[in-house]
DNA sequence: ATTTAGATCCTCT
DNA sequence: GAGGATCTAAATG
């Protein structure tokens, strides 16, 4: 069952911490759905942070979905890529979460023949590790800006059953920092809003 | 009508 | 680590 609105209408720092572990469901037309485990996440937190889409109170239509309550997708498109973020607290705040990796659990090969670049030499680790790679491998487009992810529909996230989230059971550890990309933001670039599992492959950026 | 900037990715040193 | 590819919304004239 997916995970119900309860749970993105809360603390968008603590929405993006609770969102590792998680796994990120897509359901295509044909086949079976394509399932991602959540490995690394960023807070957006609204009209006071400058690196946030929505800072200021800006409200063009690219972002109006940002307003939504919390758990509705918000998806636009950067360098001709798409980013995936999940809307948190209430309708008109303006926070997300954006999901910046996954590690690939279920049609892995489906995600593989979706991603371009140079297939052949593609490591398992490079298939989701960043936002638009994992928006590639998941088929997830603006399409699905705006769409209700608390519901069993196209895109939805949901609990791992205990014995695929050894990690979260087994203590890995949880590690903030900086978010990446967003230098232009000053003080705001710094804020420990980036949250990942310690040593994981998946992580978008080098561990350590 | 034109320019700019950006929550990125890929390839090559 | 650097540079180019690539695309669009938003800002600017």
């Amino acid at each position: 069952m997916p995970l119900d609105h309860d749970f993105y209408l809360r603390d968008t720092a603590a929405v993006a911490r609770d969102l590792l572990g998680m796994h990120l469901v897509r359901t295509l037309d044909e086949g079976l759905p394509l399932i991602g485990r959540i490995v690394e996440v960023e807070a957006y937190l609204g009209i006071e942070d400058r690196a946030a889409h929505t800072f200021g109170g800006r409200r063009t239509p690219r972002v109006e979905s940002m307003y939504l309550p919390g758990g509705h997708a918000y998806v636009y498109t950067l360098y001709g890529h798409h980013c995936l973020n999940l809307v948190t607290r209430g309708r008109d705040i303006g926070e997300a979460v954006l999901v910046r990796a996954l590690e690939p659990v279920v049609a892995m090969e489906v995600m593989r023949t979706r991603r371009r670049g140079r297939l052949t030499r593609l490591r398992d680790a490079d298939l989701c590790s960043g936002p638009g790679k994992l928006c590639q491998a998941m088929g997830i487009t603006r399409e699905l800006d705006g769409c209700d992810v608390t519901r069993l529909g196209p895109l939805y996230v949901e609990r791992p059953d205990r014995a695929a989230s050894h990690d979260v059971e087994m203590e890995v550890e949880m590690v903030a920092g900086p978010r990446v990309g967003v230098a232009y933001a000053g003080e705001w670039a710094e804020a420990p809003l980036r949250f990942y599992f310690r040593g994981n492959p998946h992580v978008s950026r080098p561990r350590r």
